[in-house]
DNA sequence: ACTCTATTTGTAAGCGCTTACATCAATAAT
DNA sequence: ATTATTGATGTAAGCGCTTACAAATAGAGT
């Protein structure tokens, strides 16, 4: 019976509606362009056709597709999760729709969905951390994305990024740790390699050592990646050492999980024995027991706030602003003073 | 000084390259139609002018658009999470880029999404969970874009699935629970309304407990979102009842976790005093104390094999085929048997 | 030498939409 | 009544790509 149905375009609402496909597009884009009765007459035919418009013919035509790209290192935890939704929130309040995809911390992943994205056509990126080649940035300005950089904060870096300071926040709480009385601090930290946060974070605690007077070198440090078994791993090697670290320092509340898991594998106490701390106060610093000493880091405000000047780029109203959020220092059970006994 | 440069486009490298649009465009299409010499020409036209394919004039002109969308419930934990980093890694290989939407449980919320993926030219969809309106399946198919549904099995529904029987895999932990000697059950459910994951899970408990000559009325029932602190305030209203229930099992993973540190606040011993059962099996369960007692979902076995029936579906090699993934139960610290003193 | 086939490349017609510009009608100003 | 002005709609030119088809070239078969 004649062709097979198959989904409706501008000009099958036109006639529809007996207008052109330019007061079509129009009803769909610049309502208070048409009047009142041809704008109801086409809303019927998209209604009565269930019409979407194409998005590729859209963008290609327009150079515009509200869209935002967000590259995240990985979904595989909570990290990025709470302030990505909020980030999306917000776009969609505002009329975008956020695209995400997670890199693996992976340079090379990331640069591919970097050009992916823009292929797409996104009208601006979010990006996470400072830390890439030039070329990536290169390329982003010859398309004339705009880009946001996220969970950092660098008032002197080229690019606007709306975060915090990891330096910072990590030195308050190695300061705290030092204040309580721990000498023999370990870190357990995400791989520093592309990853400014990381390296913020260990340069944080190393600050805080030598402003104490300690000796920052003596940091005993293992690197590795975020994952709760991971921390386990390195927690695990870090006990086997002599003397012992009195406090093992994590780069983020994955990290932490894992060590207190293995901390009670192994039997030893925390924070009676070993103190731990963590970084981001993830809902997991709450759940784990004892419950993590952590950086609180207000993800939702950043994501929000990271929405609202992506988009102000976007649309040519910023040239783009740096933020700083406020990390806050949060003292729950897995820190204490050091063990008297193993601590001299 | 001229005119801006901006990005190049497909006539841009022709002419670098001195030849057609079309050989250009074979180049990167079906290279083997293309000469090696002129191929070698071309390639190098495309690199020095750092040219990047625009998608939507391709996705325009090619109908076909190399992208799987997927609409998940919610990207604020981790019950998504890791199924999805299999499925988008997976459909990577295969040369497929994925873009994820979360709907936040929100019904109204993913119809609009899933227009908006169809819209932007998703070659296919995943979905989870069967429940959702005709209108949107009759949407999905004038527009031709083949769906598969994940989290959820059901060979006779209407539409393929990859996923586990909720209901079998919850009755399976119902009936061990009873078997441990648990008479006064509660459960803590996901909210049950348009999603059917929630439901069966209900409903295998219920069936265990009729099996087991229980009264599946007798269930204490109560609903709510899936967050965390929603699990603590449940748990807390079910142990201010008396009797108090001997065992609470929870729809998944994260009402457990808030369960269980409503028990740590409330002094609360699990397993001595409540026994505490989750569902899916992800990090979290492990990192609990005590580590839940639950139901191991093969999330990434899944998202595997979703990934792999979805692309045989886009490219016509499957019309869609249900595949069974078999859970397990992984038994922890959580689940004892009741205490005598209170449980009879 | 001549046709036939296979291989490589070019030509150009869209894909579905937006938007600058043209047109037309209706109202206000003279 | 005539012209200017405003507002609503139509016309048609792309946006950057793919691909059916045509053309050109080269080798094989006779």
């Amino acid at each position: 019976m004649g062709k097979t149905r198959s989904a409706p375009t501008l000009n099958d609402v036109a006639k529809a509606a007996g207008v052109s496909t330019a007061t079509v597009s129009r009803c769909l884009n610049s309502p208070e362009q048409v009047i009142e009765q041809t704008r109801r007459r086409v809303m019927q035919a998209v209604e009565s056709l269930g019409y979407t418009p194409n998005f590729a013919a859209r963008v290609m035509a327009a150079n515009r597709s509200f869209t935002i790209g967000a590259i995240i290192p990985t979904m595989d935890n909570a990290i990025f999760a709470r302030g990505l939704q909020e980030f999306q929130d917000q776009l969609r309040e505002s009329g975008y729709t956020l695209l995400v995809s997670s890199s693996a911390y992976d340079p090379e992943v990331e640069r591919e969905q970097i050009r992916t994205l823009v292929a797409r056509g996104a009208d601006g990126l979010l990006l996470i951390g400072h830390e890439r080649d030039a070329d990536i940035y290169e390329y982003l300005e010859r398309h004339q994305v705009p880009s946001l950089v996220a969970w950092s904060y660098d008032p002197d870096a080229k690019r606007p990024s709306v975060g915090f300071s990891n330096k910072d926040a990590m030195g308050e709480l190695a300061r705290t740790v030092i204040a309580a009385g721990h000498r023999r601090i370990a870190m357990i930290s995400g791989k520093t390699k592309g990853n400014d946060r990381a390296q913020n974070r260990v340069e944080g605690v190393r600050q805080a050592m030598s402003q104490s007077n300690l000796d920052a070198d003596a940091l005993t440090l293992i690197e590795t990646t975020y994952e709760i078994d991971k921390g386990a791993e390195a927690f695990r090697q870090l006990m086997a050492l002599t003397p012992r670290p009195t406090v093992v320092m994590c780069g983020n509340d994955v990290l932490a999980a894992g060590a207190l898991c293995e901390a009670r594998r192994l039997g030893i106490k925390v924070p009676e024995q070993v103190s731990v701390t963590g970084f981001d106060d993830i809902e997991l610093a709450e759940i784990v027991s004892p419950a993590l000493t952590t950086v609180h880091v207000p993800h939702r405000e950043m994501g929000r706030k990271a929405a609202r000047e992506l988009t102000a780029m976007v649309e040519g109203k910023s040239e783009g602003h740096s933020i700083c959020i406020n990390t806050r220092l949060v003292s729950r059970h897995s820190l204490a003073e050091p063990d008297c006994h193993t601590s001299q």
